[in-house]
DNA sequence: CTTTTTGCAAATGATTTGCATTAAC
DNA sequence: GTTAATGCAAATCATTTGCAAAAAG
């Protein structure tokens, strides 16, 4: 795996370090992790990594089209490998477990709006709020997030 | 107007303080403004009035069901009065500025997924990315968010 | 060798918490 | 009178910045 994500890294233009592809593996392994479970999974892999170079890693990735960053309202950002499809994604108001799903209406239509505001729209990100299976039985412990 | 929100205030088994008809009244005044510009207006009405007690109100009257907040990623929290309608946001990725659209399918069919996960979906929150007009034309001066 | 990354420390900035005082009902 | 809202101060916490040392190509 670690060979496949060098060549990802190199084609990108992004120099190969081990913090780097520690963070690039540890996204792969873990979808829609957020950096503190990053960093632990970084850790856990190179001995040991600055927060900062985490953060850093995650910026370069992110911006060369690598990772792509999600942040759901009030939660910290997470961060997904799949990349390049409109996926879109649920989330639990009670746990915070956010899962993928595929744009409802096929292709990428979801760019079509009635009235843009003369705005040029390139991307449309949805975000389904709910509550997971385990959260919806479970009425008992935890309160709901922005809830009274 | 202030009569009216009074009544919003106490319709909504809330109790009528200056802070929060002045926290009301700027959202109503100045959609999709964030605690500092909100906090602005409120003193200008007030004399004074803590930070503190703007995000108190922000949160009593959200809970209430008398604002809404909005949060794009990688933004601050704003405000909009505008709740009950199931409309969605474009926001500008140079200037930030936000503009509301309406949800592209009629009615509420934006809930609608192929594959839910098993979720209890209640609510589509959906944002669009682009390019304001004014942004759109003057492509020399601010550079792009979350862009290389 | 030149440029980019890393790591450390400190700063920033939005939002929250605790508690005594004050105002609503 | 009770209960909830306000104000003040201090704390929290994700994320950023600046700069010197180390590593990549």
């Amino acid at each position: 795996m670690t060979r496949q994500l060098e060549l990802d890294l190199q084609e990108s233009g992004l120099r190969v370090t081990r913090p780097r592809l520690a963070v690039l593996q540890a996204v792969h392994l873990n979808a829609h992790s957020d950096t503190e479970a990053i960093t632990r999974l970084a850790r856990a892999e190179l001995g040991s990594v600055s927060h900062q170079t985490v953060y850093d890693a995650l910026r370069a990735l992110t911006e060369a089209g690598l990772l792509r960053r999600i942040q759901p309202a009030g939660s910290v950002a997470r961060y997904e490998a799949r990349v390049g499809d409109n996926h879109h994604h649920v989330v639990c108001r009670t746990c915070g477990d956010i899962q993928d799903v595929d744009c409802a209406v096929s292709q990428a239509p979801c760019l079509t709006v009635s009235d843009d505001a003369g705005f040029e729209i390139d991307e449309a990100e949805v975000v389904y709020w709910g509550r997971c299976p385990a959260c919806s039985n479970n009425r008992l412990i935890p309160p709901p997030r922005g809830t009274k």
